[in-house]
DNA sequence: TTTT
DNA sequence: TTTT
């Protein structure tokens, strides 16, 4: 019925460009999102290490633009998709399927002069055309891992895609 | 740069559904937001007001079914605007835009056959055409009350709004 | 550094509470959560099956009042444990560690005399004690799954727990 | 029922401390939050000013931290609250109460060393006690503007304040 | 393994 | 398998 999400922390390494058998661009990266300190002590700094995934136009613009290490924010939805694996076991993989996300630090280091932030957005306004918040990043046939079937051309038309 | 809210609350009247001079449905509510309970421990029970505004399709799907008292979610993003009164004082207002509204109750009074809870979102899907998350409830001519130039058929295009 | 994620949705079934060795009480359950209508004209309603989990007053007030198909709102973080399993391979869990839940639908079928909806918060104000949004959920001994040493009284003070 | 907001902008300018008249801290700022880009074209970058309030130890951290320009992530929940001003007309100011802040830029001018970004969450943990998400930022006192009655030293116990 |  |  509502389901958001709104995460800011550092990508663990470059983000991953990769095209459906249909050509639809598709980017995953992984952002280390640091927990509040806690009173138990403990030395080390704890995160949380969360999958996002987005597609399309923001799937090109964040694998252009976003490096590890990057300060980014990332707006979704939670997505559990699940596929059966090579030993016939059902695997359930929990992701945030971004429509909309910011750069807090410019590709530079930092400095003003660079602008300091930049931003992406799912769809891409009026002339990017047709995407929705209706269907943000909805999609029946993503329950298939679209990297599970990777090289091997199925039949995904572009209507079956979130947005 | 990132703006986003979240709220449930109920409807302190019926939704008033009017129209720009363009012809742009524009539908206004208030949510009575109960707060938390408080130490403080003062006996009547407190919430925030807050003005609730949603355009075009979402506009008219909430004025047919919200109504006073209903249970109602609301996700959006604040907006100030600010006008200048017939004083000639600047007045500013702070609204939600809504994108995506959740009706909690059904209209037969919360009987499971009507199914419990619907869904509408600004924009609308494919077909539906058009909306996009990269610009919901964007648009400059907001900057203007829609309410304060009503009768005054000013020349505002579908082009100006917000989504 | 910030993570948050609001959901509405149904609990597929009645939410179980248990206690970790040092007696702290443990509330599952999980939410469907309905995805947005899509384009792509799949017959049945498609939904992501979101792991909940709350500590303490919270999940005592859970297991009391959530019951199977009950509409709830859930805020919170998402948390991602791993552990190894029996074969010895790490296996990773992604819940939403909830720290406020909303039971938006009263026990006796949505009748309005019965209030129609209630609220329950991680912690409990001054009198509850001890609580503070600055350590909602963390906690570094939730690394290890609760439930994976259940009955092995090992040892796990109140100290290290989440709130 | 549920409030939540999140926002990313910068201040337009530095943070303002004061004390109520017992002696609690509060810091107001105001965040620029720029608006998703227009189809309507226009030159400037639009923005919504929203004002942000922090109380106690939040308020003194944001005090001692934050500067006009920063990058700056606030969450909290929207609070609307009104008054009589001199003329005998009722006012009302919206307001985000703010119980989690993000530092995005340091100090230094955004060089790695300094690491980057930093944390401010109201309550402070076990240590600095009390602190509870069941009351982030409630509190019926609050109903009166803060600054109104400064330098008049009404009676304030800090059980009323909000968190 | 899923809710309405 | 993880970022600063």
């Amino acid at each position: 019925m509502l389901n958001r999400v709104i995460l800011i922390g550092r990508l663990t390494r470059d983000p991953e460009l990769r095209y459906t058998p249909a050509g639809v661009a598709v980017t995953q990266f992984t952002l280390a999102v640091d927990r509040p300190f806690t009173s138990g002590g403990s030395k080390e700094r704890e995160a949380d290490f969360i999958n996002i995934v987005t597609w399309r136009q923001l799937a090109e613009t964040c694998a252009n633009y976003l490096r590890k290490g990057r300060l980014t924010a990332v707006e979704g939805r939670i997505q559990v998709r699940n596929y059966d694996n090579n030993e016939g076991k059902r695997v359930y993989v929990t992701e945030v399927i971004a429509d909309n996300v910011r750069f807090l630090e410019s590709s530079g280091g930092g400095n003003r002069e660079e602008g300091g932030s930049s931003n992406a957005n799912a769809g891409g306004g009026y002339s990017g055309g047709g995407s929705g918040s209706s269907n943000r990043g909805g999609g029946s046939r993503e329950q298939q891992d679209p990297f599970i079937d990777d090289g091997k051309p199925i039949d995904i038309s572009d209507d079956d895609l979130p947005f």
